[in-house]
RNA sequence: UGGCCCGUCGUCUAAUGGCAGGACACCGGUCUUUGGAACCGGCGGUGGUGGUUCGAAUCCACCCGGGCCAACCA
């Protein structure tokens, strides 16, 4: 509930999402020296928008959560027919705005554009990189395709000096663009395709706008991010996941240059807002085509059009650290967004009167030519603000036509004829009459106010069953209100666009308008404008940023660039929350299918998804080459293994290998109530060896097969139980060791002794009395926490099912009566 | 289709082999001179099938679904 001083979400708690896991396990680790530098690496083409946020709160957040953190803003310019000044001041404009500083860290890639040079040549020397002449097309298609491999450049073998000297002279600028390329040399036939010898530098004869002409090569993005981020001292490389197929070039090239610093990177999950658009390439379109009205266009998710609409930037720290980091492709729903500018504003926000469609009230009892001083206050009771001013009443007003209805739905509290309503802050007033005009639209109200019941005098005791704003006829300040709404009118644009026909978002489709473009859904009533909208005069002379409450309207501020002190224009920042409006909605809206349709798909039909796969059991589908078949035969028959293990261990010579020697070190005691020794291995094998195998092969593993056979030989005699086994084999995984010894020296071996469990199992029900009460009464899932407890307790070494046993007769349960479900 | 990555309430996100929790949204209630805020309560989830384990959201296998990669963009 406390708001931290920098405006977090109440609720948030940074310092959980998997990055900073990895972080705190590295500091833990030593790495570093407990230096934690990121970065944020934008490059200057476009505008930031919230999705920039996301990064921007994540890396300057991280950063700033530890003693010897960092985090740099660093333009990554490498491209300068793209890039400009002026969209890198906007970012820093941008970034400064949402509350962050990187000091003294400002740094230009173009700026290690020498170092680079360095790099390239260490790399051509060292026969990793060479100097290809091929055309663009022919470099194209000669990289394949994801099913097909590519095929080498014919320069692919040109002599280092070769290549040394046309690089040279690319630099020196003797060729003209597209002549040609440096390429890493990796292997054209690389699953991944950016390992397919990608491009390095190209000839650009252009001017930077920093380096100016002083280069004709420019280095690609996965050349230049990864040398940046070593020259940088970078330690945590953060960006989004659709970079994780560059990572292993990121590895590649770190691993085969002189730096002075090695660099990880780490992909998270981009945030996809619902209603709009992330893009920069699709704004800037929107932006160029003048379907709105700049970069900062209030409709648009940039953080120069979220500042001109008035969202303040604690708000969208808050949402971005309610969010959260992870992996899985994500679509935030708007409402979050909604949720944090409303929770920031609530608490800041002065409340003040304005009418945006005025309708006109005369008190038809109230003195001729008198006005009242009102007090109101800005804020109320619970937000615990002071401050007031004096509103002006007389006897003219004007009320919002939405707050009155001559024929008004069920449930409505508003003024109706006959009716009666409060003025906020002021008098209860009755419509007698209501007037209008000869196209019959109503014009004006007539009522008479109840002077007994001023604001704040005596104790009213009236029950009114609404309350409206309002402002006085000759007091009030005319303004403009512009409304904005959803940008898109379907929440995923570029989906709906690729159903409807072309995805404008790759680069081999027509940029033209063909049908599908997620232009085609834009909502045409993202702006409205309400020209003769009203408001107090209290607020005249305020600051040009305050934000308001209008009452019962909405969050609004003045429009930077329009509103004047003359002609006062507010943006809508949001509306307020309205569940009366969401009720009409619903009421009017669909009676479709009874809401009953929140049945899951899974519910009823589970079926769909085990169709076609009779045959059989479920098994590895991927028909074996013969000689594994064959071997996978011989395991099943001669070994007992079940159909499915055996085809997992045939079916990767090494693996088998491994397991075949694991069996002959140990081949199992036979007992009735054991499976072969034969079983056993293959599951530990099969299940247990692989996640801490790793990338390694098992051969390459510090311990050998007859080891790990001898570690199933602990388990199945009972030296150890299975977790034990697999911590055994955690460690010999990392440090290798007979696993007796590791047993021995980690003092591992298995706790039967019945007595002692069973003190053990009694102390911890003493200790989680509430626990046993929910568990009697039907909780049985706490069986799985007392059996952690034991487990905590004897650190790991209780023989589980003893354990199980002892703890289901202390609590009454039976082990044949099932404690499951 | 080759490779890599990802599937937990409607949405976002925790739980790192031991009680499936939080936030937003939604529904209901209390309070209220904002149909706001606050407070209380409720609804609601591990994609599927097998396996390993005393115990699986978590480990293994397969299936299903989604994302990314074939710019001299980043």
């Amino acid at each position: 509930m406390t708001s931290t001083p920098d405006g977090s979400a109440p609720g948030s708690r940074p310092g959980t999402d998997f990055i900073r896991q990895i972080i705190a396990r590295d500091l833990a680790r030593g790495l570093h020296d407990g230096r934690v530098v990121t970065r944020f690496p934008p490059e200057p083409n476009g505008y930031l928008h919230i999705g920039h946020a996301k990064s921007i709160v994540l890396n300057f957040g991280i950063a700033g959560e530890h003693e010897r953190g960092r985090c740099h803003l660093r333009f990554d310019d490498t491209n300068p027919i793209t890039e400009n000044v002026r969209f890198v001041e906007s970012i820093q404009e941008d970034v400064r705005w949402l509350g962050y500083d990187w000091g003294e860290h400002l740094y230009f890639a173009s700026d290690y554009f020498e170092e680079m040079y360095a790099c390239a040549v260490e790399l051509i020397e060292k026969g990793l990189a060479y100097v290809d002449s091929q055309t663009e097309e022919e470099i194209r298609e000669g990289r394949g395709t994801v099913t097909v491999p590519g095929t080498p450049s014919p320069h692919r073998d040109r002599p280092v000096a070769e290549n040394l000297d046309l690089f040279r002279r690319m630099r020196a600028g003797e060729f003209p663009e597209g002549a040609h390329v440096l390429r890493a040399r990796i292997d054209m036939a690389a699953p991944n395709m950016l390992m397919r010898d990608p491009v390095l530098y190209r000839i650009r004869h252009a001017h930077h706008y920093r380096t100016g002409d002083a280069w004709c090569i420019y280095p690609l993005y996965d050349f230049a991010h990864p040398l940046e981020d070593a020259l940088e001292g970078i330690t945590h490389s953060i960006c989004t996941l659709e970079f994780e197929n560059n990572r292993e070039f990121y590895d590649w090239l770190v691993e085969n240059v002189s730096i002075p610093h090695r660099p990880r990177q780490y992909e998270f999950a981009r945030l996809n807002l619902d209603y709009t658009i992330m893009s920069k390439r699709k704004l800037l379109r929107l932006v160029e085509e003048g379907r709105v009205e700049g970069w900062d266009d209030p409709r648009l998710p940039t953080l120069a059009g979220l500042r001109r609409r008035g969202y303040t930037p604690s708000a969208i720290r808050a949402f971005c650290e309610m969010i959260g980091v992870a992996k899985a492709d994500a679509r935030v729903d708007m409402a979050k967004l909604e949720y944090a500018i409303r929770d920031d504003l609530n608490r800041k926000a002065p409340r003040v009167l304005a009418v945006p469609r005025p309708l006109k009230v005369t008190l038809t009892n109230w003195p001729e030519g008198r006005v009242e001083e009102l007090d109101a206050p800005f804020y109320p009771r619970d937000v615990g603000l002071e401050g007031s001013r004096r509103l002006p009443f007389s006897g003219e007003l004007f009320i919002d036509r939405d707050d009155f209805s001559d024929d008004p739905p069920p449930g409505y509290r508003r003024l109706v004829p006959g009716g009666e309503v409060r003025l906020r802050y002021a008098y209860v007033i009755r419509c007698d009459e209501v007037v209008r005009n000869e196209a019959g639209e109503v014009v004006e109200l007539r009522c008479s106010h109840d002077p007994e019941t001023r604001s704040g005098s005596a104790p009213s005791g009236r029950k009114v069953k609404g309350t409206i704003q309002w402002v006085s006829a000759a007091h009030a300040v005319p303004c403009r209100l512009r409304t904005y709404d959803r940008l898109f009118s379907v929440p995923d644009p570029d989906a709906a666009a690729s159903h409807a026909g072309v995805d404008a978002g790759t680069p081999s489709a027509p940029a033209a308008g063909i049908h599908g473009d997620f232009r085609d859904f834009l909502n045409p009533e993202s702006l409205e404008v309400l020209e003769d909208a009203l408001i107090e005069p209290s607020v005249v002379g305020d600051a040009a940023d305050t934000r308001y409450q209008f009452e019962r309207v909405g969050y609004f501020w003045r429009d930077p660039v329009d509103s004047t002190p003359e002609a006062l224009v507010f943006n809508r920042i949001v509306t307020l929350r309205d569940t009366w409006a969401r009720r009409r909605e619903a009421a009017e809206a669909p009676p479709a299918s009874p809401k009953t349709s929140g049945v899951k798909p899974g519910a009823g039909e589970s079926g769909p998804t085990t169709p076609s796969r009779k045959t059989g059991a479920t098994g590895p589908r991927p028909e074996l080459p013969p000689e594994a078949r064959a071997r996978a035969d011989e395991l099943e028959r001669s070994h007992g293994i079940g159909r499915v293990d055996a085809e997992i261990l045939a079916r990767d010579s090494a693996v088998e290998a491994f397991y075949r020697a694991a069996v002959s070190a140990y081949p199992g005691r036979p007992r009735k109530d054991r499976p072969a020794g034969s079983i056993s291995v293959a599951n530990w094998v099969i299940n247990e060896l692989p996640p801490v195998l790793g990338d390694r092969n098992p051969a390459d593993l510090p311990f050998d097969a007859a080891a790990l056979g001898r570690l199933v030989g602990l388990v199945d005699d009972d030296t150890l139980n299975s977790s034990g086994g697999r911590e055994v084999l955690e460690v010999m995984a990392r440090e290798g060791g007979d696993p007796a010894a590791i047993v021995e020296a980690r003092d591992l071996s298995q706790m039967r002794d019945p007595d002692k469990l069973e003190g053990v199992a009694l102390g911890v029900l003493e200790a989680h009395p509430g626990k046993v009460k929910a568990y009697l009464s039907g909780k049985r899932g706490l069986e799985g926490f007392f059996m952690g407890q034991i487990m905590r307790e004897t650190r790991g070494k209780a023989d589980p099912e003893l354990a199980r046993g002892i703890l289901r007769k202390m609590l009454g349960t039976h082990d044949s009566g099932e404690a499951g479900d």
